[in-house]
Parts: C-alpha cells; sequence; structure tokens
DNA sequence: TGCAAACTTGCACGTCGTGCAGAAATGCTC
DNA sequence: GAGCATTTCTGCACGACGTGCAAGTTTGCA
C-alpha cells in the first residue's frame, strides 16, 4: 500500500490522506450526532450526508455505526506495538505495557481531545458500546500478544502474553467506564486500574483505588 | 415474575418451563446450524423454523443471532452472584471468585455438554465472536461487582471490584479462545487463566503456563 | 499523456429488528 | 371447570442494515 518510504518515515500520498480525512469525517460525524440524539436515532444515511459521501462508502469504511464509534484508528495496534518495543530493554514486558498504553493514551488525548470528549459522552448514554469497542479489538490485541510474547520469552500461544493483553484490555475498559462518570482525567483512572492489576488481585489493596 | 416458592425452593410454573424450553430449543438451533454452515449463512427464519417457532418469536428471546450463541443463560450472573456470597468467609475475594467460577463451569459443562461443544465449534469458525459474548455482558458483570465489593468492603464503583471482575472476564475470554484450539478441558485453562492473573503480572511466570 | 489501480457511487436485494394488535396459552380464584 | 387477568406467540408492516455488482471518478506512476 505505501510504495514511497524514506527511512522508515513514509510519505503520504494524496490517496491515502483522503481516505484518512473521509474516515475521521465518518467517525466525527457519527460521534457528534450520536451525541445529540442516541446512537440509535441516527441513520447511516445521515451520518454519511453530514459527511458529504454516500451510504455506500460509510459501509467501505465501517460495518456498521458502531464501528464507526469504537475504531478511530486501524493503525493504532501496530503503533502500540512499536511503542512497546521502543521501551528500555530492562522494562518487564508489564511495565513496557503500561508506559506504553499510558504514552498512547496521553499523545492521543492532546491530538483528538475533541473527538476522545465526544467518545464519553457517546459512552455515557450507551454502556454497552464499551464493550463492543473491544469487541471488535480496538486494542488490535494481535499485535500486542505479538510485542509482548517477544519480550517475554514466550509464544504467542502461551497463556501469559494473552492473558496480560487481555486484562490490559480490561483495565481500559474500566478505565473508560468510570470516566464516562466521574470527572477525572482518563490517563490517571487508566494508571490506576493496571497498578490494581499489577498489584496481583489476590490481595484487597488497602489503601483507596476509589 | 415468580409466585409460588417454598424455602427459597422456587417451584417453577408450566409457563416458566416452557419459557426455559423454547429458549434452549432456540439456542440450540441456532447453535446447530451455525456449527453446520457458519453462522453468516444461518438466517433467523431458518433457526426459528428448526426451533419450532415463528421468526418474530426468536426475536422476543434474542436480538440478533449473536446474543443466541452467547448469552444461553439469563440467571448465570445471579447463580455466580450467590456462588461467591456461599464461599468460605476466609477465602479473599479473588480467591472466592476463581473457586465459584471453577466450579459454574465444572457444573455447566456437565449439564449441557452437547451445547459447549457446540459452541466450542462455532467460535472456532468465528473467534470475533468471543469478544461479542462478553460484550453482551454474559458474566453479569454487575452482580459480580456488586458480590466482590460486598465481600472486600469496597463500594461498587471503587477500581478493585470492577478490575477484578473485568480480569476474571478476561480470563475467561482467554481460557475460551484456547479451549476453542488446543485440546484441553476448559476448567484447566481457566484455572491457569486465572493463576496467571492472581500472580500478579508484573513477573513473567518462570515455568511454562504454556 | 495514458494506462492501471484504487476509491466512490447508485442500485438491487435479502436480511434484520421492532411496534402493534389480535390470537392462543397459562395462572389463579371461586 | 368456568371465567378472567396475565403472559406469550404470531403475522404483518415498515424502515434500517449490510453487501455484491458494475459503472463512473480520482489518483499513482511511467
Amino acid at each position: 500500500m505505501q510504495k514511497c518510504s524514506y527511512l522508515g518515515l513514509v510519505t503520504e500520498t494524496l490517496r491515502d490522506r483522503k481516505k484518512r480525512q473521509t474516515r475521521q469525517a465518518l467517525v466525527r460525524a457519527t460521534l457528534r450526532l450520536a451525541a445529540e440524539k442516541g446512537l440509535d436515532h441516527v441513520t447511516v444515511e445521515e451520518i454519511s450526508t453530514a459527511a458529504d459521501v454516500s451510504t455506500r462508502t460509510f459501509f467501505n469504511y465501517f460495518q456498521g455505526k458502531d464501528e464507526a464509534v469504537a475504531s478511530s484508528d486501524p493503525e493504532a495496534g501496530p503503533r502500540l506495538r512499536d511503542r512497546i518495543r521502543n521501551q528500555p530493554a530492562q522494562h518487564t514486558p508489564f511495565e513496557a505495557l503500561k508506559k506504553a498504553l499510558l504514552d498512547e493514551v496521553a499523545d492521543e488525548l492532546t491530538e483528538d481531545r475533541d473527538l476522545w470528549l465526544l467518545r464519553k459522552q457517546v459512552i455515557g448514554q450507551h454502556p454497552e458500546l464499551l464493550a463492543k469497542v473491544f469487541a471488535s479489538g480496538e486494542l488490535a490485541e494481535r499485535h500486542l500478544v505479538a510485542a509482548i510474547a517477544e519480550r517475554s520469552g514466550l509464544a504467542e500461544t502461551d497463556t501469559y502474553p494473552m492473558m496480560l493483553t487481555a486484562a490490559t484490555g480490561a483495565a481500559f475498559r474500566v478505565a473508560m467506564a468510570r470516566w464516562a462518570c466521574v470527572e477525572r482525567p482518563l490517563g490517571e483512572l487508566l494508571g490506576e486500574a493496571l497498578d490494581v492489576l499489577g498489584a496481583g488481585l489476590s490481595e484487597v489493596p488497602t489503601q483507596g483505588g476509589s
């Protein structure tokens, strides 16, 4: 797909840029309309009109409304994988994943703050979507499993890499669920959830975790 | 809904029994046909015909085919909650949850072995369904969160109960994903996943977890 | 400039999922 | 067991969903 590259720096063609723009326009339109009227009362036709493309094109990008709300970025998986690889070698897989995820969230939040705020609003209205988000594999679990397996010297089919990845996804879900209700920054909530996880769940945390 | 009961032992009325039968017939038909032809190539009409009810009735029980595959038992949530409550008081919340879940799975497997085998087959063909299973909240997370909160003396909105529940759901998902591929009993895989979780994910398990 | 590849669009078609209202089955009381 | 309230089933209608297909348009590249 990418033909032009130089030292890992990929030049984005006009076509690629337009695709990203269309995708983002669709996501934005979906979130805006859903936040306004509730996702169920928005038709794909409305969304497409708002984004200035045909209905058919919407379905070229997403399988349905749900997916437009959830999967904002198809490159998140590979990017996260690279973030993990770039963590210092002395970090345990868990530390590396935690750091990578927090960095990713921080960057993402400063980059597309408006989108995330809309998302927060929509999720507040439709908690069941949260689960679907991860259902469609937003975290691109395979990339993560691969990166963790690599770093831990285990196979991708071993329990540990899969479990760490899945549990991290769970932490993310918990963080977002709380984020939609509480007035606290997402990064903080995510860090807290991951800490509870890393402490092992065997013992009840004595201190807060409120 | 239940009018007749005696000392907590609920007498099931004819109506209730028929509902359960219809529900089970629909689930069974869905799984059988899906295992045979692939879920996408089965229509609700086929399923309904196979289960000997009208199409409309199918939608009285489930929102769609996915749900019929996933949510086998609406009472699993409360039942699991009670199992947790019945665990010895000296158990930590994690231990209690683990024991309760393993018991539940064991009972469920001996009870409806054929259904689970079909499920295994269908999930093997449609891994994306696995995530949707938990998306629709099969584990009835709220009941679990409540039970854990109760046992740990924390609020339902605290991080720990939510995180423990979500992580357990993740463990279950991992176990099922592996179960669909590997030739090992589900209970064993689930126990393994939970152990990895309970050990804390900070350290890579030295031994197996293969 | 011109060709190939990728993207968009409209159309058709079958399926999905729900509201509604009447028919049928069940529970309960007398 | 007769009668009434409640619950469940069913058929119908209707709008929305999601995809295959073929033609039109845009972009990449030589």
